[in-house]
DNA sequence: ACGGTAATCACCCGAAAGTATGATTTTGCA
DNA sequence: TGCAAAATCATACTTTCGGGTGATTACCGT
């Protein structure tokens, strides 16, 4: 939105440039050297070439954008869960076991079973599977 | 890609009556009538506005499509998934216990591990939760 | 009529998950 | 410094899952 203005500013002065230097020229050069033809061709060219760069601009504020990952931060807070947690929820949610989650943290299984159920008891949910859906259309996770 | 050649074409044959009307009608009615100024001023009017057509037929080709769910049929079919074992594996998505998925199969617990045992060989997985993720990076489920 | 596949159910057993409770240590913050 | 939250671990118990095996019924196509 905001290079619109400049698009048509940069456009209208090109074209008032391009109007001042022909009728400039247009009488003192060209008219009796060039013919008609090629100066009208001269012209379609280049008013051709604006056209496409306006029209562009005009339309290239569709980016394709791959939607990025946004964590809400604010679900996190407001449910409290702790960054430990969050770390086993994101293996949960990857298909581990608890011993595979264990082993990766480096902590006993019960440590991991104790995280599962805080984060069941926040998420208001009984099991592992419950939590992964909650979690990500809460954008908990990814 | 199709209407690439589509719009070149029209292009070219736009100009080309264009030129040829100009100059065809250029000596006869318009030269003497409107000053060579706003002759240009034409020019470069419809020149743009073909120019901004053109542009837009030729990156038009980036249509915002919001994905939607395309269940992957292939993969169902290479994998023999029945359809009972698809219902399950939806259910279990949802994060609900095999007893509950029982209750509204109307079947016994028994029959939806049995579906549950064959949807795990299918998919190569140990878990439901790890199901569940490759269901879903398969675009088998939603 | 036969063979294959899908769906249904049962029983058993071990592994994994989840619950409850309590304890210790670490850490961040007032 | 001290307190509260977070992290850690343990023990014991219940429930759920998952694997293995086998059986019955039904349907579908040859």
């Amino acid at each position: 939105m905001f290079d619109l203005k400049k698009t048509i500013l940069i456009y209208g002065l090109s074209l008032a440039v391009l109007v001042f230097l022909l009728e400039y020229f247009e009488y003192r050069y060209f008219v009796h050297e060039l013919s008609t033809e090629v100066f009208v061709f001269l012209i379609a060219i280049i008013f051709t070439g604006l056209g496409l760069w306006a029209g562009k601009k005009l339309t290239n504020q569709t980016k394709i954008e791959p939607p990025p990952f946004e964590q809400n931060e604010k679900a996190i807070r407001y449910l409290k869960i702790s960054e430990r947690e969050l770390e086993v929820l994101e293996l949960v949610a990857q298909g581990l076991s608890n011993k595979q989650i264990s082993d990766k943290l480096f902590v006993s299984v019960n440590t991991t079973k104790t995280h599962l159920s805080h984060l069941y008891e926040k998420l208001d949910v009984k099991r592992r599977t419950q939590a992964v859906e909650k979690a990500k259309s809460l954008k908990i996770i990814e």
